[in-house]
DNA sequence: ACCTGAACACCGTTCAAGT
DNA sequence: ACCTGAACACCGTTCAAGT
């Protein structure tokens, strides 16, 4: 029982090789799938080359055998969110094809808080995010939009069509409502407007008090508006062409 | 003519002293401008602590008299630009009073591109960010907009508020026609709707072949049909307390 | 009391040395 | 040929030592 720092090691070494002769290989499909788990758990910020490595029990050097890149690591995770989506409804008219695809996109994004920050921060959309902006494109081309109308609604739609939410603050949803309380007066006199809409909020739902607004609903509402709003252009067979300002996009 | 390093540095040193015997003192608008400058010209992720610092001609640590942390350093620079917003126009209706300011963020947001970015990583808005969010909210509400209804609309409007557009890829705006001509053939084949849009906006604007899609027209675009959604809700006396699924906005 | 250099604990990635 | 440890060039920030 006298055995120096280098014999222990020796000796975990060799209970390792015993234990697991061979762990499995690995592969990119384990890679990505330890990252993504490892941002669901700890966070994006959580995701270091070097973390994610020690996560799998290999040298950081490793990973390079299966990524070129951070970024090409973070691109192969946004696709394995991307590929949750439920493919679209066929047989379907377009707008509740749509609204549907859009939905199951939102509630991937949802499970992987992560992603969209993620997805802002690329210039350029992978293969996977491309296919899945074609299928949607088509959606609008089978339900009789325009090739040029087509255009204009995805520029529109932008983000949301994956389902993010955009806003401009996370609105504080669980503060302590004492807390909150106190920001409220303290802010009352500066920003009369916003305690008031943050107030009526609020009070909105009379379930529990403070719990802040509803996301779901609110995601909901701005889609329906916009997806109404095409709904329109489209009956007009609106084209920008048409328009010399973009000042009234519904002049007949 | 002998000068050894050390000597040459002394004599350095004693020229900056004798040419700029007190350089103005740094304050935190000195660093906030010069942060901006700096993003402005070499990008947000070259604004560091120390290259900002060296800027200055400052040590590192100095920094921190005037800023907290990298943080405060953002949100600083954040509330240089949303400080170049126009005031809002007074005495014109609702909705352009909101479009023109919003078109002024805009501007203000294209001025300095890293800003979008920077505003989109951070959680709680600066006190000077509320401010701006609470006079718009003021410009819906003497709109004649129900508290109800002005909650929704800018959970909806979200960060076009601020002239961000939230797209979901960058337009290959200025690439080589060639070169997006050999790209176009390739992705036809996989991505064919995608194709059939991109080319369409392409030869839209029959001046110059293959610039991409005017950015200023569908920010309009999509501004223009929010702006008309909320004022037909507005006419309707719409309440999300009328509309138990979120399902048609326009339910009457 | 103020200022500041060195140091700490991290990064992503390169590179050369060892097998 | 493959694997991998050390090293490089950065970060933001802490801390203690010097003035």
């Amino acid at each position: 029982m006298d055995f120096s720092g280098l014999q222990e090691e020796m000796v975990v070494q060799l209970a390792q090789q015993i234990k697991a002769p061979r762990r499995p290989p690995l592969t990119r499909d384990r890679l990505l799938g330890a990252a993504v788990a490892l941002a669901d758990r700890a966070g994006i910020e959580a995701v270091s080359m070097r973390k994610l490595a020690d996560e799998l029990g290999v040298v950081p050097m490793a990973l390079y055998k299966h990524v070129a890149n951070k970024e090409q690591l973070l691109a192969g995770m946004l696709d394995v969110v991307v590929g949750e989506i439920d493919p679209p409804a066929h047989g379907a008219e377009w707008k509740s094809a749509v609204r549907q695809r859009i939905l199951s996109a939102r509630r991937a994004l949802l499970r992987h808080p992560w992603a969209s920050g993620v997805m802002e921060s690329r210039k350029n959309p992978t293969p996977v995010v491309l296919a899945y902006m074609d299928s949607m494109i088509g959606l609008f081309r089978a339900g009789g939009f325009t090739v040029n109308l087509t255009h204009h609604v995805m520029h529109t739609i932008g983000s949301r069509l994956l389902g993010f939410t955009q806003e401009l603050f996370n609105d504080s949803q669980s503060v302590d409502p004492q807390v909150q309380a106190i920001m409220i007066r303290e802010l009352g006199g500066k920003f009369p407007y916003v305690v008031e809409i943050a107030t009526a909020a609020s009070h909105e739902d009379e379930s529990v008090v403070g719990q802040g607004c509803d996301d779901q609903f609110e995601f909901e509402f701005a889609l329906d508006l916009l997806l109404d709003g095409f709904e329109r252009l489209r009956e007009q067979t609106w084209t920008s062409t048409n328009s010399q300002s973009g000042s009234d996009v519904t002049r007949r």
